[in-house]
DNA sequence: AGAGTATATGTAGATATTCAAATATAAGGA
DNA sequence: TCCTTATATTTGAATATCTACATATACTCT
């Protein structure tokens, strides 16, 4: 259970453009110029945002002579969903890279700034 | 079954530093200096990033005095995933909003921009 | 009212993102 | 080889995002 960048994950999936190529996606395998029609967009936009969304690992690429044939990786789609379900869903025991914000939140105490800074020199707050 | 808008509120997810408060906030509620604390970042910090997820639904905040308590607005975020589910298992058949793109996409061919443009004139594509 | 404290916000600078236009690359056919 | 076509990449400009610093706001207590 590898522990993934969710934030670059969700970043990939922040931009409207690429939901909609997503969602074209779902129908069927298509090629840059199919994408580029069905969403009416410029060719440079709809080849960039297929690369983002193929480098965060949500597409598959398949060539076919001059065509670049995009579509779902219905596998990896699915390890991410049911990874984020169980993050959501659990509260993430056990995760050594966070275990130094929990030991942390473990040591916090309901003051504020000020306090806080004065309780560990200045060396408390970054 | 609203229609929401993914982009949004993946927007909201796509900074590590609020994953790192959505996962100290998975441990229990917490006031904006705590958050700062189990983090060792800046007050401004803490509380734009903390901000920014309360605006996008996920987080629900309690005043308690001088105190703002963040804490995970669970029922949301089980609707946002719940819906998110939906949308990657299925493949959001009859969805109004993008149906524009399905029917462009029905009619599109596999060439490329160059002859996409000839087709129709110059209005096919943007 | 006045002091102290927790949080929010305005501002500005650095950085990142997005897009279109132009250009480069690569595959297929004459 | 030369031409056409589909896609990728580079460039530059507009815009958005993120952060720290300074300041404002709001609550509590005396």
């Amino acid at each position: 259970m590898a522990m993934r960048n969710f934030a670059k994950l969700f970043k990939a999936l922040s931009d409207e453009t690429r939901i909609r190529i997503l969602k074209v996606l779902l129908e069927r395998e298509c090629c840059v110029c199919e994408v580029m029609q069905a969403l009416d967009i410029s060719q440079t936009r709809a080849s960039r945002n297929l690369a983002v969304l193929y480098e965060a690992g949500f597409l598959k690429l398949r060539k076919d002579g001059l065509w670049s044939l995009y579509s779902i990786d219905r596998d990896t789609m699915n390890e991410h969903l049911a990874d984020l379900v169980q993050v959501v869903t659990k509260a993430l025991k056990g995760n050594k890279a966070l275990e130094q914000d929990r030991e942390r939140l473990r040591k916090a105490v309901r003051v504020g700034p000020s306090r806080a800074e004065k309780m560990h020199g200045e060396k408390t707050i970054a």
